[in-house]
DNA sequence: TCTGGGGTCCTAGGACCC
DNA sequence: TCTGGGGTCCTAGGACCC
């Protein structure tokens, strides 16, 4: 029968990092920024013995370097992760098997198969002896189940989620644990009495198309009772949009330097957009002032284009709608390519 | 815990048209 | 006078994911 494989590697960042410096294996290693823990910057990944002091992803460097002050912390590298990722994802498409890549460091792999965990023990045994990479694999009878059952396998394990286990397995779990669901989403359910994926799986979905609106309500219920999409498929990603960003790490607030930097991301995503190939529809940016506070404002272009001129003008004109009396701490262009192509 | 960078999708209100 | 109903585009913001 049909199968659908998620496939992650295992604290895929700083295992390169540690396949390239050896004498870091077994020691809690940082990845993040520049590598100073007392810049403005965040964890991309944190080594299992990392995490042991509580460092995770999306933590702020200089809080990791409280919680571990004896981590090694090393700068990103994404070219080096890229590469690695890349002979990663030959690897699984050496398989007779439809390979779907959802980031650096997943993807999801469609087989026909009647022993899918002989297939997954393959694919490890594969990408372990072609890349050096541990990962862990998800199976599953959709995409869903497949990337939840991919938490459960970790690390370097196998594990299998369907509709046969799903209640089982997920019934009494927070309705956290289901992808798709974040925090702010978590809250608002526990508002409404729902804590758990099956008092979600039990809910009304009037309420909460009332409470989420007229598509997410119901489909947040559709998770819980672990519906997904069972089709796995390599077309290639095409991208609806390109954007550079920079968060500074001392705020800036005089104007001059503000329509500089805007200036320059604007180039940087002009390149972007004509390395893409096809001309941009719109031109948005986006300020995070201080302490926090994020606000977007964007335009449709006269006409679809990728004149660098005219993305370079069309982003100084979006800045020229924003109130600049705060100081800002990060600044964004996006560039977004035509919804129909 | 003073919170990156690069994306995607959904919602909702107002404009504008018939 | 104080008013419909639908459709589409534009824009801003929220939430989530890796």
């Amino acid at each position: 029968m049909d199968w659908v494989l998620h496939v992650d590697l295992d604290q895929f960042i700083a295992a390169v990092e540690i396949a390239r410096h050896p004498e870091l294996k077994g020691k809690p290693v940082v990845v993040g920024g520049t590598g100073d823990p007392t810049q403005r910057a965040v964890v991309a990944t944190a080594s299992y013995e990392a995490r042991e002091f509580g460092v995770h992803s999306g933590m702020p460097l200089r809080t990791a370097a409280r919680k571990c002050p004896d981590a090694i912390f090393l700068p990103t590298d994404a070219p080096a992760y890229e590469e690695v990722s890349d002979r990663v994802m030959a690897t699984l498409r050496d398989f007779p098997v439809v390979v779907e890549v959802i980031g650096w460091d997943e993807a999801f792999v469609g087989a026909r198969t009647e022993d899918p965990e002989a297939l997954a023990a393959d694919l490890r045994a594969a990408v372990a002896a072609r890349t050096g990479m541990s990962c862990s694999v998800g199976i599953g009878d959709n995409k869903l189940r497949a990337k939840i059952a991919t938490g459960f396998a970790k690390p370097a394990g196998v594990y299998r989620l369907t509709r046969d286990n799903w209640v089982a397995v997920m019934a009494g779990r927070p309705v956290g644990a289901l992808w798709g669901i974040g925090p702010k989403t978590t809250k608002k359910l526990a508002e409404l009495g729902l804590a758990t994926v099956e008092d979600l799986a039990r809910a009304d979905p009037a309420v909460l198309a009332e409470r989420f609106g007229p598509n997410m309500g119901p489909w947040y219920r559709t998770l819980a009772l672990g519906a997904g999409d069972p089709n796995v498929e390599a077309t290639p990603y095409v991208a609806k949009s390109r954007s550079r960003e920079v968060t500074f790490q001392q705020n800036i607030d005089d104007h001059a330097q503000v329509a500089a930097q805007v200036a320059g991301l604007a180039k940087r995503v002009a390149q972007d957009v004509a390395d893409e190939g096809r001309p941009a529809a719109r031109v948005a940016v986006k300020i995070r002032f201080a302490p926090f506070l994020t606000h977007t404002r964007s335009i449709t272009l006269p006409a679809p284009s990728s004149d660098p001129a005219e993305i370079e003008r069309a982003a100084l004109e979006v800045l020229g709608l924003f109130d600049l009396r705060k100081p800002i701490r990060l600044l964004g262009v996006r560039a977004e390519f035509p919804v129909t192509e």
